[in-house]
DNA sequence: TAAACAACTGAACACTTGTTCACGTATGAT
DNA sequence: ATCATACGTGAACAAGTGTTCAGTTGTTTA
């Protein structure tokens, strides 16, 4: 009956109108949106996980991570760049060599909320 | 020289040896790992991140959810499935109406942590 | 100088993911 | 019983992702 693709659909299907205008009121703006998924998706990878947990113990290179995870130096830095581009790593450079470690406590902070989370699965 | 895609190679490539022993011992496991990515994951997607916002401020049902983003509703279900899949959000049913919310208190802080950390940026 | 090494990068491939569409289920109203 | 509503689902397609391969940059050592 109603085209519900179109983006001023749904009055009509509203059942909690009030609750609805509210929480759009708050609603955070589109580019904060897209960082937040951007930077969860950053984490949502099994080899970015063990990174972001092995960087949450130690300061590492790159061929360190290489062969902690049996990778390829070039997937590992490949996924670096990833989390680098997140800002949730960050490296000092030391001669040819690159050491990483967490950018910031928040990173420690919610991978230690959402390792909770898991646990309690 | 070496073939670095087998699994226990790079032990030349070690820089230090004793970091990457301590980290491999406390490493998470497989599975963990695995869920700790899934979850990520499930939150990486803009759709879903309003969503998880949305759903920390009310509980709300399929059809208001729809109406708030503009989206049809059974793209939402879709959407609900993959973050119930990850006990991200709980729901209960009503009638013909089921009410979502977030599943625990750990899903709020990691989300407002993730939060503080882009709204650095 | 040349060679070895640590790290980074672009291109290409297989694989995964999100959305749409059409349909199915279950509840409530007439 | 019939119809509308709220929600859920499978299949299919376009779009996005991770890995590998080959090659580059920049630094250190011989």
């Amino acid at each position: 009956m109603m085209d519900k693709t179109t983006e001023e659909t749904c009055e009509v299907t509203y059942v909690d109108r009030k609750k609805v205008l509210s929480v759009e009121r708050k609603m955070k703006d589109e580019s904060t949106v897209q960082l937040l998924a951007e930077t969860f998706r950053a984490l949502g990878d099994p080899t970015r996980v063990k990174m972001i947990f092995a960087l949450s113990q130690e300061e590492l290179c790159v061929c360190d991570i290489a062969s902690l995870l049996g990778a390829t130096e070039s997937a590992v830095s490949h996924q670096l760049r990833v989390l680098r581009n997140m800002r949730l790593v960050k490296y000092r450079k030391e001669g040819k060599m690159a050491y990483y470690s967490l950018d910031d406590v928040h990173i420690k902070n919610l991978f230690d909320e959402c390792l909770r989370h898991v646990e309690e699965m």
